[in-house]
DNA sequence: TCTATAATCAAATCTAGATTTGATTACTTT
DNA sequence: AAAGTAATCAAATCTAGATTTGATTATAGA
């Protein structure tokens, strides 16, 4: 009784854009295997033709969620705007990848626990993730040595900026009272009034 | 062949405070009944003299946390120092909370949604969260409406405030670089300067 | 067309782990 | 000290759900 020849045949994309979907919805633990096969029209066996394990699927998740990220996030430090607007298309560029793929980053930014036994797999995470908290870093930096900045502690407040985005998964609803781009604006202002350097100007070349 | 008198009997609170800690480690999933028990040198089976389940024992931890962090938030909102000592201060209650009771806040932050299935549970959980952010909001409106503070948007701004406090549940390390009142007096700081009113002044009482 | 391979399915395995059960013993009360 | 209650334990239940297994069939290539 098999089935479905090759136009019904399922790309591991679609698996993986399914699996965040579920994870999304009912966490990793939640998620069964015939809920992620139900979702692309399988059954829970024939998830195992595409990946070896649940687990895989999840690291397939993440990764997709942190190149994607990863990609954007670069494009924008590599350029060279100056540091404020290198801060605004940041912000821009992480809160959209946030709410246009809002099931994968929820999975990356919630379910990467799931993985804490694993060390292999929880080290390479971990990695990717200081691996991007990194090119914020790089970007506050350039900004503060120019004097564009207020001289924040870049450590800390790179981590402040990453939760307050990351959280925009939490609460981000489509179709609420402002757009993601609307979002984004009000994320950047705030931040990047908190890195004006100060008025009462001691130090720090004067904008 | 049972044991333990009177002063090995476990209190409520001391498994309450040990599942937090082994849902810290492992997440709510992760964490058998068994691991839980250990903790607190018990048998998982006696565990349900004290709780009716596990899901009853996660409920009573993400409820700890909430009722200890709501309290120190009240206090302070329903204070009548100015605006922004009142944010400096709702800050530093926020974060030691979340550093104090590391274990009890994370789960309260990542273990909620263990809970995504059981509606009443899920509302009441919500509810909470609902009532701790409007705190915050009414402290932010008191100093956007007194011209204390910039007119931000006020939603927006509160979530992003959550965001960042929440993370640094993530990230906190005991022993780190810098100490918890530190962290919390750099966080206050940055979102201060994003709060104050335009120097290009316009509108509001100037400082 | 014949054959190998890929993709599926239904049904069987297997296991971990939550919850129950039935003692057992210590403490408290009378 | 007898009786009742609270707190434990070890061992048994039970079930969900990940993974395996053994067919089955469509499509591609020879």
């Amino acid at each position: 009784m098999a089935r479905k020849p090759a136009e019904q045949t399922v790309h591991p994309d679609a698996i993986i854009q399914a699996a965040a979907a579920v994870f999304h919805r009912q966490g990793y633990h939640g998620a069964t295997m015939a809920d992620i096969a139900a979702e692309v029209h399988l059954t829970a066996g024939s998830l195992y033709h595409h990946f070896p394990s649940k687990q895989d699927i999840l690291i397939a998740v993440l990764d997709a969620g942190l190149d994607q990220i990863t990609r954007d996030v670069r494009a924008v430090a590599a350029g060279r705007a100056d540091p404020a607007a290198k801060v605004r298309q940041i912000v821009r560029a992480h809160i959209r990848s946030v709410i246009d793929n809002a099931s994968i980053a929820a999975a990356v930014i919630f379910e990467s626990r799931a993985l804490l036994d694993d060390p292999g797999v929880r080290d390479r995470v971990a990695a990717r993730r200081d691996q991007l908290e990194a090119l914020y870093r790089g970007v506050i930096e350039a900004g503060v040595a120019a004097g564009d900045f207020a001289p924040v502690d870049v450590g800390i407040f790179v981590k402040t900026l990453f939760g307050a985005l990351n959280w925009v998964s939490v609460w981000y609803r489509e179709g609420g009272r402002l757009t993601g781009e609307q979002i984004a604006d009000e994320i950047a202002g705030t931040f990047l009034r908190a890195l004006r350097p100060d008025s009462e100007g001691r130090g720090g070349t004067p904008l």
